[in-house]
Order: C-alpha cells, then sequence, then structure tokens
DNA sequence: CGGACTTTTGAGCCACGTCAAGAGAAGTGG
DNA sequence: CCACTTCTCTTGACGTGGCTCAAAAGTCCG
C-alpha cells in the first residue's frame, strides 16, 4: 500500500505567493559538506549567513531551555530547506543527527535575486504552517495520538514507503513530541503489540496496519 | 515597577531582513472596520485576502480539531498585524474576543510595495519565533509556569503597567495553553493565594510581585 | 429580579513522569 | 574473536499533576 495516500496533512492548498508563480523549489546552488552525527551545523547566536538543503541524512533544530530540558523544534529530511531566519542570528541549533550531506548557500546571494527570495519567504512561511500544526498535535493529543503522528507523518516524508529506518534516537523523539523517552518507548511497543506497526531492532519500523494507524489520529 | 524590565523574551535581535532597513512598522492603510464580541473576522478556507492591524480589542487565531477541541494559536492585541498567509487560503479562523476595532487592506496592495513586501515577510518570520517559543512553553512547562509566562507577556504587550484587563475568557486561555479551563482557574487562585497577582473580577490582575512571577518561568 | 453564562471549587482518577534496574546494541582495545 | 565499556532502549513500580465529572458561586444583562 502507498502510505502517500493515508497523508495527514491535507493537499497543500495551492500556492499564490503574492503573484501566482512556479511552484517550483528554491534552487540551492553552493558547496557540498558532510557533517558528523550530533556534529553542529550553527548554533543559537552564531550569525544567520547560510541557508541549507539537506541532501542525506537528517538535522535536527533544537533550543535547550535554561534548566537543562530541551526541545526538538523540527526534523529537516532530505529535500528540506532550512536556516531562514528572521534576523542576524540563530535562534536555535542545528544539528546532524547521523551522517549528513548538506549543500549551503549564502544566503544574501538568494536575497538578490527576487524570485528566489520569494521563495525564501514561502519556505518560512510554510514553516510556519507545520510549527502551527505541530503546535495542536502536542497540546492536544496523548501520547500514542503524537507517536501514531510522528510516524505517519515520517513515512510519509522518507518517500512514503511501508518501512523506514528512523534517523533518531528516542530522545530525539521525545523532546520533539514533548514526552519522555521512557513513554515513547512503552508507546512503541504498545503499537507493535497492538500489531500496528513492526519493529525490527529499534530504528527500523514496518507499516504493518497504516490505515489503522492513521486511524488513531482521528 | 516597569513591566518592561522583566520582559521575557530576549531583546529583538537585530533585524536585518535581506538588506539592513528602517525597521517602521508596516504601513496598513485601509478602512477601519469593527467586529463584535465572538464575530469572525475570517474563516479557516476563505480567501486570504485582506491583512489587518489591531486598533483596539484582541483577536484570537483558533483551529478546530476534528473532534471539537479547540486550539487557540494566538492572540493579536491593538498594534499587531495578522491574516498575513503563505497560500490562498486561510488555514485558520480569526474571531474578535471582544469588541474589536481593525484596519484592513488589501494583501496586493502592500505586495506590490517591494519595501512593505519585505516587512510582510518579516511580520510572518516573526510569527514563527513567536509559534516555537510557545510551542517550547506548552511542551515542556507546567500548569503554573505557562499561566504566568502568559500573564506576563500579556502584561508587557498591552503596554507594562502594573494592572491588565485581561480581554479573553478562562476558555481562551485554557486552549491557548493546551489546558482545561478548571486548571487555569485554579492555577490564577493559586498565583493569588501565593500573593503573586491581585484579582479584581476575574478579568483584571494586578501584577503584586511581578519579579516573583517571572521567576517561576525560570 | 430572573435567567444564562462564566468562573470557581471539590473529589476522584488516570496518563504520563520519575526513579531504578535490566537488556540490547555498538564501539574499542587486546 | 572476545572481553569490556558505553550508550541506547526497554520494562517495571510508583507517585502526581492535570483531566473529568459535578455542583456551587459569581457575573452580566435584559
Amino acid at each position: 500500500m502507498q502510505l502517500q495516500s493515508l497523508a495527514l496533512a491535507p493537499a497543500p492548498a495551492p500556492v499564490v505567493g503574492f503573484d501566482a508563480e512556479s511552484d517550483e523549489e528554491l534552487k540551492i546552488v553552493g558547496a557540498i559538506k558532510t557533517y558528523g552525527r550530533d556534529e553542529e551545523v550553527f548554533a543559537e547566536g552564531d550569525r544567520a549567513d547560510f541557508v541549507y538543503r539537506v541532501v542525506s541524512g537528517a538535522v535536527r533544530m533544537t533550543r535547550v531551555l535554561a534548566d537543562g530540558r530541551r526541545q526538538v523544534a523540527d526534523f529537516y529530511l532530505p529535500g528540506d530547506v532550512f536556516g531562514v531566519e528572521l534576523g542576524a542570528e540563530r535562534t536555535a541549533t542545528a544539528e546532524a543527527v547521523g551522517e549528513v550531506m548538506l549543500v549551503v548557500a549564502r544566503r544574501a546571494v538568494l536575497a538578490s535575486d527576487p524570485a528566489q527570495a520569494q521563495k525564501l519567504w514561502r519556505q518560512a512561511l510554510g514553516e510556519l504552517g507545520r510549527c502551527r500544526d505541530h503546535l495542536l498535535t502536542v497540546t492536544h493529543r496523548s501520547a500514542t495520538e503524537r507517536v501514531a503522528r510522528f510516524l505517519l507523518d515520517l513515512g510519509v516524508r522518507l518517500g512514503g514507503e511501508a518501512q523506514i529506518d528512523l534517523p533518531m534516537s528516542r530522545q530525539d523523539i521525545a523532546d520533539y513530541l514533548g514526552l519522555t523517552i521512557e513513554t515513547v518507548s512503552r508507546t512503541m511497543t504498545q503499537l507493535q503489540a497492538d500489531g500496528l506497526v513492526r519493529l525490527s531492532g529499534c530504528r527500523q519500523v514496518t507499516f504493518a496496519r497504516p490505515a489503522a494507524l492513521a486511524g488513531l489520529c482521528e
């Protein structure tokens, strides 16, 4: 079964920016860089001179609270653009989840081209939409709903196959969903016990009954 | 005491958009419109042709889940601009919290002026930042922390006086903070019992010990 | 004053967090 | 290839913060 058909998000509204224009991707041409596991791409407070596109691997955007608790604001997967900021400074830290390959481009170069600038703008607004969806998920849903949603979303974003390799640890998932690592682990175990997914090693997830899994998300 | 000095958010980073430019506000010139309590300004799915600036009163942006639960994504107060969207359609509903006066402008008019368009862009990215902050607050903080933060933030945004009139109901606050109305109410009662705030009627809040209140937020 | 709505308060329960220990998995060096 | 360390994940037992259900008390307006 194609997972795509179970996508949680409604079909994207026709994008018309300011003047309705080609929907083609933001072109990022620049150097290829690679990062090792947990290596920082940039840190909160750095100058925000570059934007990035993920070629392979995954990147997490994190912020740390004063008391040490960590919030993973977002994961970026192959094809995703990240690093577009309002101000001159980074407001969050980006780290490689595993081995990552990125394309890097100067923000100024993109901004000088009006067409590209508009795509940057769309990118940012798209991110706002995702952030709001996530907010809704995290504030009003149970642990089971959150994990189910997360797995399905990841499945779609990674290509819609029935089996995915989680790039991130349980701790990353927990910090993203606003849960503890124990709750994430228990929930995954429960989903497997209910026959909704199969786990082969803790990083490989097979969607056994994707429709039922989607049903958990309302 | 000036509440401003206790602002939770770090001082806004120097804004340099694409080309560092004047930091003046987005100019919205257009018709003044007024809305009554709970009246819809626009609804999810509407065409997104206009942008708005709040003159007086307050507006809430809401989304409703399939099961009827409601998420208040944001409140807009006097001076705030809202209604900037990525797509052609509204992704959330905006309603007047009480009596509201708004300035309305066609989005197309703003967008045709590059300088204004850039301010629209900044506006959107600013909102993204707020959304992320809120996400962090809601996922990792206790009910007390959330309410304290909410009250202080509102205090600053409403002008930094030591006393504020809440424009919104307990239910609105609960839906914003991802809590129940009972928990919000109990928390406010507790804050009063602890001498951190004084409540005169349920809408009027006086910051009795703002520093202590800020202390609850880390 | 009366009715509708909002807020407060109370009692009980449950989902999730905390603390703790064990089981894999993965890397390291001999 | 195996011992050893280290890290991650799972599982269990228990406590608690916030949700649910229910009712009383305020508040607003006609």
